[in-house]
DNA sequence: CAGGTCGGTTACCGGCGGGTAGGATCTGCC
DNA sequence: GGCAGATCCTACCCGCCGGTAACCGACCTG
C-alpha cells in the first residue's frame, strides 16, 4: 500500500541508521527539557517511532543520556587538543583555544547544555565523565603552559582549570546577552584580556 | 506523660522556629542529593516531623528549594560586596574576593552545591536566581575595574564575570582534590595567577 | 507457500513521590 | 472546667513515567 521507499511515520529503517536517529532526536529533547523533565515518550515521538524500539538500542533512559552526554564531552576535549595543535605562538594558542570554546558553545544544536548544564550531575558516572572532560582539558592545556613557561606543575594545572572557567562562564554570559558581537571578537576580546 | 520540654520527635515548637529547623533539614537533604532525588518524606523525617507540618509552612517543594536558594544566592553576592569594600588596594581587593569565594565553598554545610551544582535550573524562577546572583557579583566587580583602570564598561563587566568563573572553578577543584593545601594559601596563590 | 527474522506497534503495569483529608492533642485564657 | 486556636499525626490518594508483554506485518530464502 504505501510507497517502498517512504518517509515518515512507520518508516523502516536498519539498525544503525535508527540509533542515530534516535540519538539526535534524544539530544533535541534533553538539551530543551534537561534530564528530569525529559520524557521517554517524547522523545520515541519525536523520532517518529514507539517507546519500545527506543528500548531496543538502549537499555534505560540513563544509559541513552550518558551514550549522548560522552558523545559531547569527548568532542569539546578533541577540539581543545587540536586548537592548541594549531599553533605554536602562545598568544594565538589562547586565541584558538577561546575561539575552540565559543564555537562549541555557540553550535546550532545547543548541546553544550547537556556539558556544561546538565541536570544530572547526581550520577555517579555523569560525574565521571564531567570530571574526565574537566581534566582532558586542563591536561592539555597544563602541558603547553608547563612547558613553554616556568611554573610549576601544580601551579600550570591550577592555571588550566583557571582558564577553562573564563572560557566557561564568558561564552555562556556571551550567549545569553543574545550574541552582541560576533564570535570571533568574542574569543579574542576575551583572550586579550586573559593575557 | 512525657516531659513537657522534652526535645526530639513530638516536640512542639513556635512557628518560626520550627520553620528555620526545617529549612535546615531541608538544606541538608537537598545538599546530598539534589533536588530532585530529594523527598519530601525525607525532609520531614529528618527534621523529626511529619509531610504535613512540611506543608504548613511551604506551599509545595519547589517552594521550599526557591526560599533555601535565595538566601545562599544572597549570602554569597553579600559576602563579595564585603570583601571588594574591606580594602582599597586591588592587589588585595582580589585577594580578599578570592579569599570570600573560597570560603563560601569551603562551608561546612557545603552548601555552595545548591548554587554551583543545583540540578533545578530548568526552573525559570531558579535561573532568575542564579542569574540574579551572577550578575550581582560580577556589577560589584566591575564598578571597581571600571573606577581603577581605563576600561569600558562592558569589558569591565566581561573581565569580572571571567573572575568570577576562575573563582569558581579552582575553588571547586581545590575541594575536589581534597583540600591539599590551606584555604587562604589556596586563594592567594589564584588570586596571584590570575593578576 | 512455509517459516524465520527483523523492525514495529498497542496496550498495559507498578511504584515512586508530591500533595491532602480529617482527626487527635497540647496550650492559653476566661 | 471548658472553649479557641494553634501544632502535629496517620493514612490515604493519584498522576506521571520508566519499563515491559504480547502481538503484527514486511521481507527474504529455500
Amino acid at each position: 500500500m504505501a510507497a517502498p521507499g517512504m518517509r515518515g511515520r512507520g518508516a523502516r529503517l536498519p539498525r544503525s541508521a535508527r540509533r542515530t536517529q534516535l540519538l539526535g532526536a534524544a539530544r533535541e529533547v534533553f538539551v530543551a527539557q534537561g534530564y528530569h523533565a525529559a520524557a521517554m515518550d517524547e522523545i520515541a515521538e519525536r523520532a517518529g517511532v514507539s517507546k519500545p524500539v527506543l528500548y531496543q538500542h538502549f537499555p534505560s533512559k540513563r544509559d541513552l543520556y550518558l551514550a549522548l552526554l560522552e558523545q559531547h564531552t569527548d568532542e569539546l576535549v578533541e577540539a581543545t587538543r587540536e586548537a592548541l595543535a594549531s599553533t605554536s605562538d602562545n598568544k594565538q594558542r589562547v586565541a584558538a583555544t577561546m575561539t575552540a570554546f565559543f564555537a562549541f558553545i555557540d553550535s546550532e544544536s545547543e548541546s553544550f547544555r547537556l556539558v556544561f548544564e546538565s541536570d544530572f550531575t547526581n550520577d555517579p558516572e555523569v560525574r565521571e565523565l564531567l570530571d574526565r572532560m574537566q581534566r582532558g582539558c586542563a591536561e592539555a592545556i597544563a602541558e603547553v603552559i608547563e612547558e613553554d613557561t616556568g611554573l610549576s606543575a601544580a601551579e600550570a594545572e591550577l592555571l588550566s582549570i583557571g582558564l577553562t572557567g573564563i572560557s566557561h562562564v564568558t561564552a555562556r554570559y556571551w550567549i545569553q546577552a543574545g550574541r552582541p558581537i560576533p564570535r570571533d571578537a568574542a574569543a579574542s576580546l576575551v583572550s586579550h584580556l586573559s593575557w
